[in-house]
DNA sequence: GGGCGTTATGTAATAATATGACATCACGCA
DNA sequence: TGCGTGATGTCATATTATTACATAACGCCC
């Protein structure tokens, strides 16, 4: 058994003590789409998910919406908006935010925390949620 | 005349000779786009804009995409990524990028600056455009 | 065990957002 | 004039997401 699959078994079982303690159930289907997110291990579509839970074609779209509204609403997953795309947390978040660096020549996505209260925030703005999204080429794929 | 076509006007002029500085073209169907942004004074949906091009439904969808690139690109407008939305930018950005503060009730969007590198940005990566958005409620709408 | 409310899922239809491809137009320039 | 380029018009289609309603699963009370 590889190291990746070990990976994603771990990452589900914190998944599932993380919801039993919030009060949410991880069901079959939102924990498979999940388990999806981590095998890839980048952002993925959520046709292209809805295609792997069904390859047949059968399931249909409010299926992986809503199964992508529990994980994004539980922290276990990230909605990337600038490329439509979901992702897997790498890492639970207290008070803190996901910032994420994503290289837009090979792909990978790189998580980070980011303070919830950036700098320069307007007098008496109160944050709900922020998107810190940056684009660019990892290190990797700038010396190429 | 009122103040907000004044400045309208304004800021359109302005975008003109920014355009020609930079070589680039404003043409009337680009500056009628910037100019509804402007008049809006907050984020606009695509359709929307094409609905205001021409009233009749006649504009096309390639329409109001390509003069929405040309406009981000050129800098005079930004795209609100988790919104779906376009907004015409308050004032040009220099190294800087910017910061969208957008109040989720009153639907107001505060726009700053910010640095183009931010803190704690992996080494090596090189950022071609960031996102930085956060969603919640402005000063007026928090004390209501 | 049988009703019953709540949450989750299945399914069909449609809405909302965006792009590709190709024709045509306008304009500067050889 | 003819040509090259950039901008626009137009039709078709792709992609992303939601609404609405039916059904199923499950715990809870009796
Ligand atoms: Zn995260
Ligand atoms: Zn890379
Ligand atoms: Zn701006
Ligand atoms: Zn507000």
């Amino acid at each position: 058994m590889g190291h990746t699959h070990t990976s994603t078994e771990m990452k589900l079982a914190k998944a599932d003590a993380l919801c039993s303690q919030k009060g949410l159930s991880l069901t079959p289907l939102r924990k498979r789409v999940l388990e999806l997110l981590l095998e890839a291990g980048g952002p993925v579509k959520a046709y292209d998910l809805l295609a792997a839970l069904k390859p047949d074609g059968t399931a249909q779209p409010p299926t992986i919406y809503r199964a992508l509204d529990f994980l994004t609403q539980a922290g276990l997953a990230h909605r990337v908006e600038a490329l439509n795309a979901y992702l897997a947390c790498v890492h639970g978040h207290g008070d803190e935010i996901a910032e994420l660096f994503i290289c837009e020549n090979c792909g990978t996505v790189r998580e980070q925390h980011a303070p919830a209260l950036p700098d320069h925030t307007p007098e008496g703005f109160e944050i709900s949620r922020s998107v810190l999204e940056h684009y660019g080429r990892c290190a990797q794929c700038s010396t190429t």
